[in-house]
DNA sequence: AACAGGAATTAGACGTAGTTTAAATTTCTG
DNA sequence: CAGAAATTTAAACTACGTCTAATTCCTGTT
């Protein structure tokens, strides 16, 4: 696993310029919400999170933030659930398994797969991203839908 | 390739009744919109695509249909985009191209790949689906974002 | 044909994630 | 400090999807 420490406002303020993003005080609060915690967010969660003693950040700054960061390559978009988008703060390659039940999102490291007899992007496309999404749900709980076919 | 031929409303009533669905007049509108082009449709396109002539099926009853037929294992839902599910009438194993620039997606079918060093679910859960989404772009245009780090 | 009753459909109100706008505030620079 | 540029903001707005309550359709019975 890699070390994502809590992290201090110093380092925080220090990753953000080193992506290029002038360092105020709601993007802060925002990257630390991101980066202490080890999760997956949505935007709601975030912003909730953030304003979660007095309310000093608004909705317009999060998701302007979440996209600039996006941008800037600080965080990833992973979209596995129609109603929302999970904000992902680790950027090296990996994938996800998705917990149908609880909403929750598990990493799964890039390393440990491998994908053979990928087809090459039609032409004069290029991929760009590779997402493999695992979704699981508990064992007991059998869907009816299925049987009844 | 598999024959998914245009298929006629006999067929598709036929269709319907095999997934245990009463096939109603509106929903072999929506049936028929579904397989006969081989696409993926937003339930917005399906809604166009059936009242194109004149208006005849409401919005809440393709939301209705395209759950019913989900639920029935009819299509599959791709979810690539955040801002609109995808309904899919090609149910076989597969995987896609998403074409970030147009929105289309691509099939890819699923025998042309392995992926190996899959980690197991988590204790007590077992997995649903693997979805593989390979995002594509043109070539040409280059995002400078990441030349930006 | 009349009718009862359940399934399907519907218009329109509603909920909610995310965007936009225009103004206010902060920050930077000389 | 003045002025400009960047950032933040409240609030209005858009769009996808859901819900509700009323209506229509279908099917079997008499």
């Amino acid at each position: 696993m890699s070390p994502h420490c809590p992290l201090t406002r110093e380092e925080a303020a220090d990753l953000l310029r080193r992506h290029g993003i002038t360092p105020t005080h709601q993007r802060l609060e925002i990257a630390h919400a991101l980066f202490s915690r080890r999760q997956h967010l949505s935007a709601d969660q975030i912003l909730a999170a953030v304003n979660l003693r007095h309310s000093e950040t608004s909705k317009a700054t999060v998701y302007n933030t979440l996209k600039l960061f996006l941008e800037k390559g600080l965080v990833r978009e992973v979209i596995v659930d129609p109603s929302k988008v999970f904000y992902d703060p680790h950027t090296e390659p990996h994938h996800h398994f998705y917990n149908l039940a609880s909403g929750e999102l598990i990493d799964i490291d890039a390393e440990d797969m491998q994908v053979t007899g990928l087809p090459a992007a039609p032409a004069g496309m290029v991929a760009e991203r590779v997402d493999i999404i695992i979704r699981i749900r508990p064992e007991a709980t059998t869907q009816t839908a299925t049987r009844a076919a």
